[in-house]
DNA sequence: GATGAATGAGAGTTCATTCAT
DNA sequence: TATGAATGAACTCTCATTCAT
């Protein structure tokens, strides 16, 4: 955890050292990253890097940290339009999930971070940092699922935790995968664009809705989500 | 690509140092793994090593590839018995996903390399390793899902290329997530053993089989699958 | 270009490190120098040495700035001095060479690195350290050529270009040749000592007088300097 | 010295060994140069080398000599070519220097190995390849020099051991000086081609034919060398 | 509180040479 | 005679951390 002397710190330099550490374990990972660079590049003494954080790992959790919040922040913002305009689970998901993508293109630094977040092998490093992350994506997807199940929404014997698990799965890869062509060789999200990406993203809900979602009443002729991914490429 | 000296050793030799390589690699990754370990703890000069590859990663990509063949072969046995005893593409994964995951329960040295391979933050080695990985999953799974649809069982409009994208999505989670508690905080693979991990593995299968089957004839009753999951936790 | 912390240093330790390198590379040029002997001869961890420098290169250069550097002042008062005793080109090389050999009779170090500099055969390296080595040279003896032509000294149709760069030839020549063997076989340089090298060394000044000064009025019986080297060998 | 195992060789595997012998410290000197790469550029097995010679140094001088007899047998034909043509010393030496820079120029690798040879900084290696060539440069030029002497060509005062020693310096420099652009920062040879560098060339010629060469009567107003370097730009 | 010099272990890699086959 | 696998010391360079100022 990081020191009191750097809560007491003038917040742009707090500043400073936030980005210049992002960068660079987002661009070399938390082994490699190299407390020479970020202290260098946020302009403090070397030495001043462990007057406010007790090592390495306290340094990278913390900015992992508030990178997460940054991230929970602006998603939080973008949820509570979405909701706005989406009653129901799956039509909700569809739009925040294009946000979601779009706001890791829009901040390649965040989306550097999380992707050595996700990466970080070291046992002791990933679980600082995993432990936070993954509480509060199952915190907001939990509530998120269990509203719509209360709305009436989802087929009643339907696994919600599978439900759950496969959108916990799905939100990593579909922020990072955009920008690394080795994460998804199928849909090869890294080589779409605008609407042709968002088509692959939606037909992810598309599934989701179809294993999940009360099926609609036999008589209506316009189902708007009779199946999985129409008109995604087959 | 090793050198030619590499493959006029002693078989017994080149054991040792694969070995070894595994299990350094699986135990810190390919960046941090050090060539001073693995040279020690296979009982050779380190600068044997150079004499069998080009450079650390030439030793990583050979290593990794050994292992994967390993597995693919291992994999393809039990896909040919299985194969004999389920005729269709779900009740097939639900079987084969099972001893998947019992797999690497059985064979930790081959899930922490697969670990490593899959958390690799280098562009170069992840590059390096995950091409060829990626491109057999995806060729098994293509063809399985091809062969589903040839027979009919897929859902028309269904986007198969989706299918195959959580199906390649699923596998490494299901192969680590038991070791792994992180990987999976809703479900908590890691905390389950028998049956229980058996209901959970099982469960994503309902979950693809009740997106992309073809829906059980309305007069049926007794549709084996109706929802995902039942049985799971709920 | 040494780092900041170089210039902070305590003028000892630079001292120590400046001599343990000069002394290294003297003895085994750039190439084959090495920072382990460096750092261990000037009592500094060899990691410091990077602190300081960028590189093995950096600190080469470095070094051999600061001694072509100490040559330059030094010979710089020596040529004032000579300046005054010769107002005339040749006799006053005469003087200089003489004191030139001497110097590097006197300061084995400054030769021994000097002698590296000329026989690197790195390019990079080479090309880092002649260049500024070459054009201080070529300044200081364009001047006086320059100076003697206006003083009209020099034969007029005589290429001054090619006395200065005989010149450049005959410098480091003679710097080297009176501690190796090898390189003068003719003169053997390296087994003459007073009165008799300074003989050798002004026979070449001879040489560049019968060639390019302008040549004694035709009346002069008692022409100082008929022909090149007179007195020594033949 | 070569073993008998290097004589009873098959000559076109000594040849092999020697071009890449050649080419390997033409390129990155002695001390740097592998004998990994010779091997390996001349198709033997790296222990064989050690079948023909004692060690590295072996083999570089043996190398140094095929490549010193190579050119001096070349340079034997052209010198008494010129011989035929040139009855006297200077203008025999002007032609046969021309002669020279060209053979460099047409032979990159006799050229780089030279360089290697006079850039060697290891003692031990320099007076093993030196002493070989230095006492063949020698015997040529005081042959023709001594020969110059008794035809009387030269002013009876000069020294003739600094003619040599003045033409031992010249002929290195000359072979190496226009591939490389810092050994001659005042001529600039390396950015001059044909006519250009002949000038430049000669040039030096003219200053040793000023200097040592008995001067041509007085009333011979066409005298064909006046002065060093005619037409070269003063 | 801030600095930045110092450290030494450890990294990957290269090498000439030896020697059993 | 020819091979090529084995060696281990040496190389340059990086790093997180400490601590006197």
């Amino acid at each position: 955890m990081p020191t009191a002397t750097w809560w007491n710190l003038d917040g742009d330099k707090r500043a400073r050292i936030v980005d210049a550490a992002i960068a660079e374990f987002g661009r070399r990972g938390f082994s490699a990253g190299s407390l020479n660079v970020v202290a260098r590049e946020a302009g403090v003494a070397k030495g001043s890097l462990f007057q406010y954080f007790d090592d390495k790992l306290d340094l990278f959790a913390s900015v992992c940290d508030a990178c997460s919040r940054r991230i929970r922040d602006e998603m939080g913002i973008v949820m509570a339009r979405r909701a706005g305009e989406h009653a129901e689970l799956f039509p909700f998901l569809r739009a925040v999930l294009v946000d979601w993508v779009r706001y890791f293109e829009e901040h390649p630094d965040d989306r550097a971070l999380t992707f050595a977040v996700n990466l970080e092998i070291d046992p002791e490093a990933r679980r600082a940092v995993r432990a936070v992350t993954n509480a509060h994506y199952r915190d907001v997807l939990e509530e998120l699922v269990s509203a719509a199940q209360a709305r009436g929404e989802l087929r009643p014997g339907a696994s919600r935790d599978h439900l759950v698990a496969m959108l916990l799965l799905l939100l990593p890869h579909l922020a990072l995968a955009p920008a690394s062509p080795e994460l998804d060789p199928v849909l090869e999200l890294h080589r779409r664009e605008g609407l042709d990406l968002e088509a692959a993203v939606t037909g992810f809900v598309d599934v989701l809705e179809a294993a999940f979602a009360v099926p609609a009443p036999p008589s209506a002729a316009s189902d708007p989500h009779p199946s999985p991914t129409r008109g995604a490429r087959t």
